[in-house]
DNA sequence: CATATCTCAGCAGAACTGACATGA
DNA sequence: CTCATGTCAGTTGTGCTGAGATAT
């Protein structure tokens, strides 16, 4: 039941009103709208995952074991690529467990460190919530895709700049 | 606790191996990019703002009440500008009135509608909030102000045709 | 009558802190 | 001893559903 659309633009009128009264709009526009293009991409991503009973974070994880070349990680390691803290993972990978996607097995030399794999199960079931993303374009909508491309390597700057990774 | 930065970036890898073994990748990194960049400017501006009692939706709120006319909106008016669902602006006004920042009035002539009303202590707030929030960019990061702006720019034709708003 | 506005109780998912057991 | 890894318990902030009270 969320609102209505509304018949202007509230980030461009809540800009212009910030720039009249309070100073230099630029970054609280630009993150203003990070937040609510993120809701929306979540709500649309998570509503095409719900019926393969997936959220956009325990689908990353699968597609990243997916990726891995003998479709185990440490959880550790998981942390690090999907930057979730390690209890998050420790939850996560809890309910890929459950519903069988996903199996804890130990590490073969390191024995604090516990891996995880993608089951047969886990691996299909990438494959159908892959469809139904991809069906939608992960709720993105509007762009052409060089200007999909653009908004991905200014999202780079930013993440660069904040020590998200070097390189 | 975060995990260290890797020396490679993430999104970039999964995107290569995207489309080597599933497809095309463009709406998956820009998707993944805007997730993450939500997620580090969400932390950084809560953490500019804990100090002052307020998370971002909090401070959200403050601001739109501060640009109203009479410093006063109904409730459901907040909820159309800032995209929220009905509990969840009673909850922000909740808390905000239990800081004393707002107070909850009758509406004149529709005495179903409450008003919430910016107080002074909010207001005062809202100023103190906005010199952190601003000391930091907004936790934005990396661009020029003419690549800020393009990164609106792109992120308003998302909203548009996602629905967020006509004009 | 139907509709609109707001509130409440309860739940889910995510992220955090602090503490802890185990092992390198 | 230290540090790393993973787990557990508990808290917080947010968003949702469903129900209901009140008013238009």
């Amino acid at each position: 039941m969320r609102p209505r659309t509304l018949p202007f633009d509230p980030i461009a009128r809540a800009a212009e009103l910030w720039a009249e009264r309070i100073g230099d709009s630029t970054a609280m526009a630009a993150v203003t709208s990070i937040m609510r293009v993120q809701q929306i991409v979540q709500s649309a991503v998570d509503a095409a995952l719900k019926p393969h009973g997936l959220t956009f974070a325990r689908y990353e994880a699968l597609v990243l074991l997916t990726f891995a070349r003998r479709g185990s990680l440490p959880m550790r390691v998981m942390g690090e690529r999907l930057q979730l803290h390690p209890t998050s993972v420790t939850n996560i990978v809890d309910r890929l467990e459950a519903d069988g996607l996903v199996r804890r097995l130990p590490h073969p030399t390191d024995r604090r460190t516990t891996l995880a794999e993608i089951t047969e199960a886990g691996r299909e079931r990438r494959a159908e919530a892959t469809a139904a993303v991809t069906a939608i374009d992960f709720g993105l909508r509007g762009l052409t895709d060089r200007q999909t491309t653009q908004l991905t390597d200014l999202l780079a700057k930013v993440r660069k700049a904040t020590g998200d990774f070097q390189d």
